[in-house]
DNA sequence: CCGTATCCCTTTCGATACTG
DNA sequence: CAGTATCGAAAGGGATACGG
């Protein structure tokens, strides 16, 4: 989590971004709302507790909403916030720039 | 380091900038060549020994050259890449939101 | 189904001391 | 000046088991 928001604006973006595991909850949930369960299906090689550490991070910086179904069996979905989708034109050029950079080490 | 790279464009990003040395890293060498001493002078809080692995895990990965001058006192100076450079794009865009992010909160 | 709890291992990091 | 070496603390993450 982050404690205390840093002045500088990269640092307070990269720290709330963290670590890749965000960065693919963030543009698995651009297709949509998702159950948990979704995502850990489609996040190779995650475990439940760092799944579930990383959603409630981002719960709480207001990046996604969590939602609780009283069913049984339970069922919980995943929306990403406005300023969750806001970070669309960060991941696009993340994009861009990683397939730049695949070209340049191939060549 | 990176040991393998992702297949997945924005995981080799985030795996590349890392962590929020680097990022602040690369911005400090936007804007041009700077020495050790001032690098680590300019980033508050960061021990030599954290500044030299980032420097190197990014001098692997081909975002900045390392160049010594066979002088007493030493001086090495470090200078980003023409790769290093191409990242200004997804600075930016992370700027511009950690920015938006933070009238969000104050809001 | 969607978690939490526990254990343990690996990595990371700060602090400090030392060197060419 | 620009590192390297060492140590010990802390954090992060995997595996597994269990719970509402």
């Amino acid at each position: 989590m982050v404690k205390q928001l840093p002045a500088c604006p990269v640092e307070l973006t990269i720290d709330l971004l963290g670590n890749k595991w965000k960065v693919l909850i963030i543009r698995d949930l651009m297709d949509g709302t998702k159950r948990f369960g979704e995502l850990k299906k489609s996040m190779e090689g995650i475990t439940q507790k760092v799944l579930t550490a990383n959603l409630r991070d981002m719960e709480e910086n207001c990046l996604l909403t969590r939602k609780v179904y009283a069913e049984v069996p339970p069922r919980v979905e995943y929306t990403l916030t406005d300023t969750g989708y806001s970070l669309r034109t960060v991941l696009d050029s993340m994009a861009e720039w990683g397939d730049s950079y695949k070209e340049r080490v191939n060549a």
